[in-house]
DNA sequence: AGGTTAGATAACCAAGTGGTTAGGTACGAG
DNA sequence: CTCGTACCTAACCACTTGGTTATCTAACCT
């Protein structure tokens, strides 16, 4: 699986995209990170590792616990592929594409 | 399955990534969108609707054609959850913080 | 040494995914 | 009317996913 799938794939959970929102405020263990969800430890080491995997969280040692941090550099990559369609949703550049054409039909 | 999570599995996969990617050059109907990939007419009609139901593509009905269009609205959605992480990986911001840090540091 | 806490791993399950082949529908052309 | 084309649905398969419980390791605290 490349890189970008990777993360595609690792936001698609909602538990992940809330693990990253929460790790924008600072590192944290497994334990404070599983605390707001309903979900077993296990369930949560699971989105932990594809979130690790995809390369969005990197994770330390300190005695028995094992901190996590935020690792947005992936979603770098998401913004950069989503603003490629910027000019898709985006009305002033639809007025631009107006514009153009407009231009182009007084070229004739 | 909520919007944002519905758009991200949609786009974890490469073949729905390339034929968002082959439908900004205009609208398609299926046999061409199938042209580029080795796989079966069914495989590309799963994708499809997968693009479908996260409302990244809509479809039309001309004759024995199903042409399809690009929706970029979600990718939108996308864009803006993504800038949300922008200080965590632009350099810009990094130094933004650490000018603030050093203002606080200064008051005190 | 013994008990508690943090966390990972293993084994399992139900549901979903990405692919296939086979067969069905709808339309246009001869 | 019949044939070919475009597309869909159904049934199936292997694999993945998101969850569980039970069990293990590692570190700390008495």
């Amino acid at each position: 699986m490349d890189q970008l799938s990777a993360t595609f794939a690792a936001l698609a959970d909602p538990t992940r995209r809330a693990i990253l929102a929460r790790l924008t405020e600072g590192p944290a263990t497994v334990k404070e990170l599983s605390e707001p969800f309903d979900i077993s430890g296990p369930a949560i080491s699971k989105h932990l590792r594809v979130l690790e995997k995809a390369g969005l969280i990197t994770r330390g040692r300190e005695a028995q616990w094992r901190p996590c941090q935020l690792d947005a550099t992936p979603l770098k990559e998401v913004a950069v592929w989503a603003e490629n369609y910027r000019r898709f949703w985006d009305a002033s550049y639809t007025r631009l594409d107006a514009l153009l054409t407009e231009m182009k039909e007084k070229e004739r």
